[in-house]
DNA sequence: AGCACGCCGACT
DNA sequence: GTCGGCGTGCTC
């Protein structure tokens, strides 16, 4: 292994591919695949991953440079992440260098620093130069003025200082110090340095063993018998030591130069150890033992146990009804992997790792679970990536970026509410943590479990047809609740009667009454806005109708500038309608209501009520989600109003009503998967009410009530659902029916991204013609690639960007992703202007 | 990304 | 005639 294959720490196209390094005798040992790096690049030092090591002749690779230095002791990624970030890179489009660093916690992303010193060695002076060994230090020569003098005392008073600090201190003396730099009187030193260092922690230890201790104790001076006391005191509790320095003063009530003292007299060793900041410290978690399970979750636990326990790689989805117990299958799939010796990671959406859901974890696995949360700090959360990457964790909880704990023998996988959006990251690297999951398992024997009470179309499309290239998961249906109580009864009203009726107001009577019988009994409302993204849609209030698009089936978006409606798929537009072309009411608008507009009817409707606001305003702060919540169940509130945050997870038992405003505003979004997201937001809110003792009952008001997504809904209904949606993906060739890339063009100037969005269309048109792929979606078993746009994208301007936007869909076995990229890089290179951007989004989530 | 190498305007 | 503008090309 004489040779290392090194990423360096450059996007740019240019350098994403790896450089070979020499490495030197003494980093030998600690050089492995996965480690990370500072190397000389260029002119400076930059961070680097090791992704291969081989033999070969040093010699033979011109001007190839040594490591500089290995940056951790256990190198923070395995050979196995290597080769998952190499997938991700060709999967996604992404950088490699992008990809290994997404696997990494944000304290191990260093950045190079440079600092100016004092020359080494006193013969670096050049020749010529006599130096007086008596001068009072060096680098100081004779001959050398007074400016130079102050330098050099400046940087040895610092010992070392940045380049900012000095020439900020010797404001006109750049050349000097250029000079002296050349000259050896001055050297600059580069190297990596880590966002975040490790907590220290003093800790005692006895320098000997016990019986030798106590030997020593009894042969010591009675003149010291504060330090015989605490000597004795660490032979007492030699069992638990090293002991933090801390908590001896503490015990003992002794200052902490009596145990310096022994320190010096070689009877005791005191050191610095790293310790984890356990967040959740102090906090006592109730042991859980293992719930019995029911008939329908005995079925489930036997399937997947049994792949557990053959160390087979397979995908399960796990389809249960809210309440139908995936939790504690989960923990017991857990407990069976870290039985073998295998470690677990569970996925849970952002939203839902809240404290309780640690807890079932922590409860029954203990101190073995890490925890990556969002809103830990970047310390907290190294910390425990760490606890994992070191083997002292079994199981890790987090969201999506999770997905790479670096674990060495991996068993199972488990990913809670499949369905959710936030799987999906929406920057580089654009990576799904579903099929992150799924390739990463495959490739350790591991088992994958995806749960949810509403899988996604992809998902389940994909266990029912067996066929889907990437994966093809068995299904596993729980139907029914754990605690045998019955799923709530939704009724669904009719806005448009409403209106008709006179009543203008956002609330039906009906809801209006349902709400005045809960402030009545004391019981508690959840009031859902749904409302989502920017995005206007015009609509009537009188019979429902919204303006499509006739060629693509998803909503017009109502541009004010030009008072015209457009479709951000295809780019079809027209006129703004002031009737409705349906039934010529004049009631025809753009719509969206803010949470704001809801309370202060609230507060209109019902004086005195208590409204609990959750949105995105209230909730940017840090644990204000929790604590709102936390208000909530603490009874401060009679209703909980909010967007789809209040729809995920929560379990209030004295919630009886569950209301929702506008089940519309997600359906009528510019999005293919606008009535899935429907369907899904009301199903999981539904599920809150009622889950124990008290009945539950939901209302949701809707100006188009008989759309399939609303009525399948009401009757908790997946499966009808999903029939349906799936005729209607088919027949208009989305996905799960054929896969899309979204290209993302943006320059400073509207003419040259608007140009080079054609050109890019246009290339890929040619060249997919060549191969034949082109234009044929309509034959559904067919290779095949289709090209829509360019397009403004939905935000036309961003940071002073124009962009521009076109949708590739293709099915089948073609390279479709290889030949997006194949374009995007040749237009780069063209045009080799760096302020022309080009974004790939594989499989988007968000087409908004 | 940086940073040096290299060919054309405003200064001593 | 020189200092310096930033175009373009490379980094093991």
């Amino acid at each position: 292994m004489d040779i290392a294959k090194v990423i360096v720490d450059v996007p740019v196209r240019s350098t994403d591919r790896p450089f070979d390094y020499s490495i030197p005798e003494d980093l030998r040992v600690w050089t492995e695949v996965g480690s990370r790096v500072a190397v000389p690049f260029g002119h400076r030092t930059v961070q680097g991953f090791v992704v291969s090591l081989e033999y070969g002749d040093v010699q033979a690779v011109k001007g190839i440079k040594p490591i500089q230095e290995v940056l951790d002791l256990v190198p923070p990624l395995s050979p196995e992440l290597v080769e998952l970030a190499d997938w991700m890179s060709e999967r996604y489009a992404c950088r490699r260098i992008s990809a290994l660093q997404a696997m990494l916690p944000t304290a191990l992303k260093g950045k190079a620093e440079r600092l100016i010193s004092l020359g080494e060695e006193p013969d670096s002076a050049p020749q010529g130069d006599t130096l007086f060994p008596d001068e009072e230090f060096f680098p100081v020569f004779p001959g050398m003025d007074r400016v130079e003098r102050a330098i050099i005392e400046f940087v040895r008073r610092g010992g070392e200082v940045t380049m900012k600090q000095l020439t900020r201190a010797f404001p006109d003396e750049a050349e000097t110090i250029k000079f002296m730099l050349r000259r050896g009187n001055l050297q600059e030193v580069q190297f990596i340095k880590d966002k975040m260092g490790k907590k220290k922690l003093k800790a005692v230890d006895l320098a000997m063993e016990p019986e030798t201790a106590r030997e020593a104790l009894n042969s010591m001076s009675a003149r010291s018998a504060r330090q015989k006391e605490v000597l004795s005191f660490l032979i007492d509790m030699e069992a638990v030591l090293p002991m933090p320095l801390k908590d001896v003063l503490a015990a003992l009530q002794v200052a902490a130069g009596t145990v310096k003292g022994l320190e010096d007299k070689g009877l005791i060793e005191i050191t610095e150890v790293e310790v984890y900041r356990d967040p959740y410290r102090g906090r006592d978690f109730k042991p859980s033992e293992p719930l019995p399970l029911t008939a329908e979750q005995s079925a489930v636990y036997g399937a997947v146990s049994r792949a557990v326990d053959e160390q087979r790689h397979e995908v399960f989805l796990l389809h249960g009804v809210t309440g139908s117990g995936k939790t504690e299958i989960y923990l017991q799939t857990i407990r069976r992997c870290i039985d073998q010796g295998r470690q677990a990671v569970v996925l849970v959406p952002e939203i839902s790792l809240t404290p309780q859901m640690v807890e079932r974890f922590k409860g029954r696995f203990g101190s073995g679970v890490a925890v990556m949360h969002s809103r830990l700090s970047s310390g907290e959360r190294y910390d425990e990536w760490r606890k994992i990457r070191e083997g002292k964790a079994m199981v890790a909880v987090g969201a999506r970026s999770a997905i790479f704990a670096p674990f060495t023998n991996l068993g199972l996988i488990i990913m809670d509410e499949e369905h959710e959006t936030s799987y999906k990251q929406e920057e580089n690297p654009r990576y799904h943590a579903r099929d992150v999951a799924v390739r990463r398992a495959s490739r350790c024997d591991a088992v994958v479990i995806l749960g949810s009470a509403t899988p996604s179309l992809e998902s389940y499309y994909a266990a029912r047809s067996q066929s889907d290239e990437s994966f093809a998961p068995g299904l596993l249906e729980m139907p029914s609740r754990a605690l045998g109580n019955e799923l709530p009864a939704v009724e669904i009203v009719d806005m448009r009667e409403e209106l008709k009726e006179g009543n203008r107001s956002m609330f039906s009577r009906k809801l209006h009454a349902a709400l005045q019988e809960r402030l009545d009994r004391g019981e508690q409302t959840v009031l859902l806005l749904n409302r989502r993204g920017f995005s206007t849609f015009v609509m009537c209030r009188s019979c429902g109708y919204v303006a499509g698009c006739p060629e693509c089936d998803i909503s017009l978006t109502y541009h004010a500038r030009s008072s015209n409606l457009r479709c951000h798929y295809c780019g079809h537009a027209e006129p703004s309608p002031d009737t409705c072309p349906e039934c010529g009411s004049e009631h025809i608008r753009f719509f969206g209501t803010g949470t704001q507009r809801v309370e202060e009817e609230l507060g209109k409707l019902f004086p005195g009520m208590r409204v609990i606001r959750m949105d995105v305003d209230t909730t940017t702060e840090k644990g204000s989600h929790e604590k709102l919540l936390g208000q909530f169940r603490d009874k401060k509130a009679d209703v909980l109003l909010g967007t789809q945050m209040v729809a995920k997870g929560l379990d209030f038992p004295d919630v009886t009503l569950v209301g929702v405003i506008t089940a519309d505003s997600a359906l009528n979004l510019p999005d293919f998967r606008a009535a899935e997201k429907t369907f899904q937001l009301l199903t999981q809110v539904a599920g809150r009410a009622g889950r124990h003792t008290l009945p539950g009952e939901v209302l949701i008001q809707s100006y188009t009530p008989d759309h399939y997504s609303i009525i399948h809904a009401g009757k908790h209904d997946y499966h009808s659902f999903v029939r349906e949606e799936l005729k209607h993906r088919k027949a208009l060739h989305y996905p799960p029916y054929c896969r899309l890339i979204l290209v993302t063009l943006s320059h400073e100037q509207m003419p040259i991204a608007l140009r080079m969005a054609e050109n890019f269309a246009k290339t890929i048109e040619g060249k997919a013609r060549q191969r034949r792929w082109f234009g044929s979606m309509d034959k559904l078993t067919a290779d095949g690639l289709d090209l829509l746009g360019p397009v403004a994208s939905p935000l036309p301007r961003l940071k002073g960007r124009y962009r521009f936007q076109c949708m590739v869909k293709w099915r089948g076995e073609i390279d479709a992703i290889g030949l997006v990229r194949e374009v995007a890089e040749e237009l780069e290179d063209s045009l080799r202007d760096p302020v022309l951007q080009i974004s790939i989004d594989v499989d988007p989530q968000m087409l908004m």
